[in-house]
DNA sequence: TTGTACGCGTTATCAC
DNA sequence: GTGATAACGCGTACAA
């Protein structure tokens, strides 16, 4: 803290060199003699010298930092979205810097003044339920993609169909023969739940079902497990559950081993998002993939266009298809 | 983008005053009388004038902005960590640039160069494998905390006794009643690995238990089960388990459940760190609990002393202690 | 009480 | 090929 940081004075004092030729290696923006040039990486190398951001965006107005915004990393589906962002963003020198929003408008507003603050030059937006008009006014004149969150006007976001994989879900339960159905749905104020709820509603009416039931979730473990305890409780349960994540349909699964009900012996789970703990399970967990690393990395991409391309007013939007990953916990015993 | 910031020379021609004037109303660095300065709330406030945060750490140096070195946020302990350091760091206003070093000590240093580069004013770093001097090196003169990891020098620090917790693990197998062993270590460079295999090697040296092998996984969940299948495709597997992660520990669980072994009636498994998933799985998970939310919270808390009192030269070192989790995949059966 | 001038580290634009 | 210098937005001695 007390000694000051090198900078590119000071390599250059060192070589005997002005800045302005320190710059130049540093940019490559002109040319430089091959004997000069090796001598100034030498002195770099020795003073362990880094060009600093903050000046240097100062001037080009460019910090080669982005923010990302997520609910929680602690949930496997957006730590695998985090590490996505992060992973493609240092490829092109880019930091990024991370803030957990806990599904909360006013944290995600406020993460979005500290970021604007810190001239980042792009932000990601992960699972927003902001209203439109709150994020909107929240994001400002920052480049933005959405993730997993759409928005009226059509930005530039990242999306899977959650509605298509709903419907997946429940057309995978109702094929291996189950006849009688719950929904644990997510909050009602997230996009994605909504849009799951409505895909369980399009199975159930296809197949003209109308022996279902619905429940309020809010994605954590917790809720999959109270939900399953009152439905095991009861006399008859459902032959099939659908949980609209992951962490539910392992809560329900715990119910269910606590109440003496076999998976799937008697009754079938399926979650969505496939997270690594499905994997884990027993019986492992039937689920819809939703691929967050593969997410992360478009939204990245997106946002990275955007930023060099910044005319082309084109919102870019880049869907993924949900896929069932088929497994142990509703696999039909016949 | 295209429209420039609106800076404070601007909004001290709109009142017809100087810099320094806004600048002090700003700050409240030094008297202003009321009148100007209500003139100069309102030009702010016409102008929608926000002080640009880069220019002013430009000045007096300080970003608010600190780094976040982990191997891989994927990784649920790693990602509690993260949580922990982010949740207390936004409270003083700090923003946190998080990176995944996968271990690995060139990409370590790479953002640790990153970091420099963005003037960030401290760093946190978990889980290093890389070299004292390495590390060091790479480190340079910006304020630092290591979490999971000691250095000679006995640099600040945040650590469980890894070695204790081993021992912890392994007396818990013996005190259940098994008495022949396996250890799944994690990888030689690490030094909580290294650590907690000294632990298994204390604990087997107390009890004079000779009947142990140990070998040598990755952390990973495919190490565990590839361990796994190979212990229980041999005649006679050991009756206790300890693997130095719970990750790895559930690959074992997994191999078990493939080659019909039970859990705990045959072979009895202990894992570490106690994540979440390790509550999930059938039987749940005998672990170690490392706090990693508090740890990241305790490092990021002896990081901010740091900064605001860089005189006092103590290394502050705070260490946690590993606690036993007993749950079913060691309860006897007897 | 308020204004002037300088510096922070870097890049771009001129000269040489 | 290389060097000197203005400029970026703000804080702060110092001057008035």
């Amino acid at each position: 803290m007390e000694k000051r940081a090198v900078t590119i004075k000071d390599v250059a004092r060192r070589v005997g060199v002005s800045v302005s030729t320190v710059s130049r290696v540093l940019n490559h923006s002109s040319y430089v003699s091959p004997e000069t040039e090796q001598l100034v990486l030498n002195a770099i190398e020795e003073l362990h010298f880094a060009p600093n951001q903050i000046a240097r965006g100062f001037v080009n107005k460019k910090t080669s930092t982005i923010g990302l915004i997520i609910p929680d990393v602690s949930n496997p589906f957006f730590s695998d979205v985090a590490r996505g962002v992060e992973d493609y963003a240092i490829i092109d020198g880019f930091g990024t810097i991370l803030c957990n929003s806990d599904w909360r408008s006013e944290r995600e507003a406020m993460y979005l003044d500290l970021l604007r603050g810190r001239w980042v030059e792009g932000v990601i937006i992960v699972g927003s339920r902001s209203s439109a008009a709150d994020l909107t006014r929240a994001i400002g004149s920052v480049p933005y993609v959405l993730v997993e969150r759409l928005m009226v006007g059509s930005g530039p976001s990242v999306w899977t169909d959650n509605r298509r994989g709903g419907a997946l879900a429940t057309s995978h339960l109702y094929e291996r023969g189950w006849r009688t159905f719950a929904h644990i749905s997510g909050p009602p104020d997230s996009p994605s739940a909504t849009e799951r709820r409505k895909g369980f509603l399009d199975g159930m009416r296809r197949e003209s079902v109308t022996a279902y039931e619905i429940f309020e979730g809010d994605y954590r473990v917790q809720s999959g497990l109270d939900i399953g305890q009152r439905i095991f409780a009861r006399g008859k349960a459902p032959e099939g559950i659908f949980a609209a994540n992951d962490l539910m349909a392992i809560g329900v699964m715990q119910a269910a081993a606590q109440a003496g009900v076999r998976i799937p012996e008697d009754v079938a789970v399926i979650g969505y998002d496939n997270i690594a703990p499905t994997d884990y399970t027993s019986p492992s967990l039937t689920t819809i993939d939703q691929p967050g690393y593969e997410m992360g990395r478009a939204a990245l991409s997106i946002l990275l266009k955007r930023l060099h391309e910044p005319h082309t007013a084109t919102a870019e939007h880049i869907e993924f298809e949900p896929r069932l990953m088929a497994r142990n916990s509703t696999r039909k015993a016949t």
